[in-house]
DNA sequence: CGCATGTATGAGTATATGAGCAAGGAGTCA
DNA sequence: TGACTCCTTGCTCATATACTCATACATGCG
């Protein structure tokens, strides 16, 4: 039981550990987009983004909609984003740290 | 910059997406550990174990101790713990929507 | 219908990752 | 020194992932 849940969370987390990924992510903190919309301003080639957010939908991170030819993606929980502010925290203190020691250095 | 820290986050989470890497994350939750104390606990091969431990501690979860013969681990950031803990929630919301949806079949 | 637009997918290739086995330090003790 | 334990690393295989190009699919419109 508990090793099922680990695996899911890996997967969660893994589905988070691309750089693209976060950057589609991010991006969708201004709320709902579609792909035609994130294209652009992540600069992704079409095909190459759309395996991305398959994989975040996949994952359950994402959430997509139809509507006309578009299909809207947004993020499925807002803890998505607080996940990410978390390991943005992390990420500076480990900066801080390295930092340090290279200044006694 | 901002694509700097992204790719650094991507590979904090990446790390952690592996279901041995958030087993051994898991166990360190009780403290500080040698190999010797990990590995039988989880059961992993040591050289796949040894390598694992190494992922985590570049991507600078872990830190690492030598003491005598032994080496022993500890998570580095008491804050990787709240980011496990965010994708068992979100983990477990999922779950929750996805049994919605096959009761609704 | 024919055609344009927006998105997904199949196929191929390059690279990365995970696993196991065997060998290599490094420390400890007699 | 030699033997032992603990851990890491080199090698190799299998599998997975990321990327690209071309093509398919779906929708809307004239």
């Amino acid at each position: 039981m508990r090793e099922e849940l680990q695996r899911l969370q890996s997967e969660v987390l893994a589905a988070l550990g691309h750089p693209n990924r976060v950057r589609i992510v991010e991006f969708l903190r201004s709320g709902e987009r579609c792909v035609c919309e994130i294209q652009p301003a992540l600069g992704l080639e079409q095909s190459n983004l759309s395996r991305h957010l398959k994989g975040l939908r996949d994952a359950g991170i994402l959430e997509s909609r139809k509507e006309g030819v578009s299909v809207y993606y947004k993020v499925s929980d807002a803890r998505i984003f607080k996940l990410l502010d978390l390991s943005t925290g992390i990420i500076k203190r480990e900066i801080k740290s390295r930092s340090k020691i290279l200044t006694i250095v």
